[in-house]
DNA sequence: CGTTTTCATCGTACGCCGTACGAAGTAGAA
DNA sequence: TTCTACTTCGTACGGCGTACGATGAAAACG
């Protein structure tokens, strides 16, 4: 797969389990053995520990103690299992309230709500929320956003996507951290490591008078971080650009 | 797995194969049935019209006629011709001279360009190119993209820090997009049929007084965008705040 | 001209994946 | 007690990347 992706299930049925509807009646057969907020964590868990490639049926199977199949009578199939992950991962944030602090300080403690999001669950940052999973974390966490918008003087499209924006950035530094953890640990080679084996040949191919530039910036960048990309100095010089651009937006009004 | 990486694959053998490095002495036994490049055509190719899950191996081989294992005479795996179709695709962008327009200018012409990489490869965009593959073309489009940001009076470090903004920007938009696209065509469900199936179930749960932002912000985005996001107007709106953030630093000098 | 050596090709197989199918067993309803 | 709905889960299928080794072609050597 190229990529995970959420809302890719039937949209019905992920819509009934991400808002808990029971499934009716009394049931007839043996009692269950698990629920499903069990299994979302334990899946979840994996996936802090090891990933989102870690996340297969036979492995949170495994975890509960339960044979790969038993899952599917709790879940339809695998791609409700990470909306329900992600939902679930957002009704867990915390929400702070900024109510009359200033929108510049707002913004800043959003971005940092998400931020500490992709720190806690690094995989949530690499799953594309196109069509987010629409459950209760997802809502809670969209109205809590919006409202460090709001009274700004936007026009409602202008908030959503002026929010968008910004969480943009935010998921983008994290997917970045989280694939340099994810380099670093199945490689394991450092990105130290990894320039000392390509510097040299590197050396022998790339003229630096054809790519003046190229050499000097990607050294003085790579010097700086001590590494081809610095996630976190992106993040701070990112968020930075973001607020200074909204400010047009928001302070000329 | 969970997201395609470039830079996975051996780093010296890697750099060899994207600087074309001749593999030394004449050979003895058959002749090559293709090269390296003509399997970089077949794999961006199928990418280009399947998406990157359906560049596997056997499909790749199957496409050139030969048998999988095959392709492993010409790369040590698949990471390594990830690699390829990413630099090739670099290599091919098309690199307008902007040299002496307004900052501005250049900087659309920079995220234009990228737009247009996406656009032809739309995998392009769903590969996390943290440690990206120093190869001549991406080296060259480095080089291009700095130029565009000289002699602006920023540092070393700001000129990368400035760049890597803008493209995470113009990237994330396009994978945005690109998710869009993939969404649509294997769920063989569009975006209205898609809402038009979770609305009734949506405001069966959702109160719409306990989220009275995301209910009336929601569907307000949701109306004029036909759709829970569109990839294009996040790219405008999101290339103006970048450069009206950029401007601070740049104008402010 | 054999013979040897090197190398391209690729069939087979292994251990993964998601999940369809159906057998086995359990427990409330009739 | 029998029926029936329901949970559990072993097995199997068609995919994946790729390790291994057999086969055969062609250059190098005697």
């Amino acid at each position: 797969m190229a990529s995970e992706r959420s809302g890719a299930g039937d949209p019905a049925r992920t819509l009934e389990l991400l808002w808990r509807e029971p499934a009716s009646a009394p049931h007839r057969g043996p009692e269950r053995g698990l629920d499903i907020d069990t299994v979302v964590a334990a899946a979840t868990d994996l996936a802090d520990q090891e990933g989102l490639a870690a996340v297969t049926m036979r492995r949170v199977a495994q975890a509960l103690g339960v044979g790969a199949m038993t899952l599917y009578t709790y879940l339809p199939g695998k791609a409700e299992l990470l909306d329900l992950m992600l939902d679930s991962a957002y009704a867990r944030m915390s929400r702070t309230d900024t109510a009359g602090a200033p929108w510049r300080q707002r913004m800043i403690a959003i971005a940092e709500e998400n931020r500490a999001l992709f720190d806690a669950h690094p995989w949530a940052a690499t799953v594309s929320t196109l069509r987010p999973p629409l459950g209760p974390g997802s809502i809670a966490k969209y109205e809590h956003e919006l409202s460090a918008l709001d009274g700004l003087g936007l026009g409602d499209v202008e908030m959503d996507d002026c929010l968008t924006h910004l969480l943009t950035i935010v998921a983008s530094c994290a997917r970045a951290a989280a694939d340099a953890r994810a380099t670093r640990s199945d490689s394991a080679m450092d990105d130290e490591q990894w320039w000392a084996v390509s510097a040299p040949l590197l050396a022998r191919v790339l003229d630096e008078r054809t790519y003046p530039l190229a050499t000097r910036i990607g050294t003085a960048a790579g010097t700086v971080h001590r590494s081809a990309h610095d996630p976190d100095h992106a993040y701070r010089f990112g968020l930075q650009r973001v607020l200074d651009g909204l400010a047009v937006l928001i302070d000329n009004r």
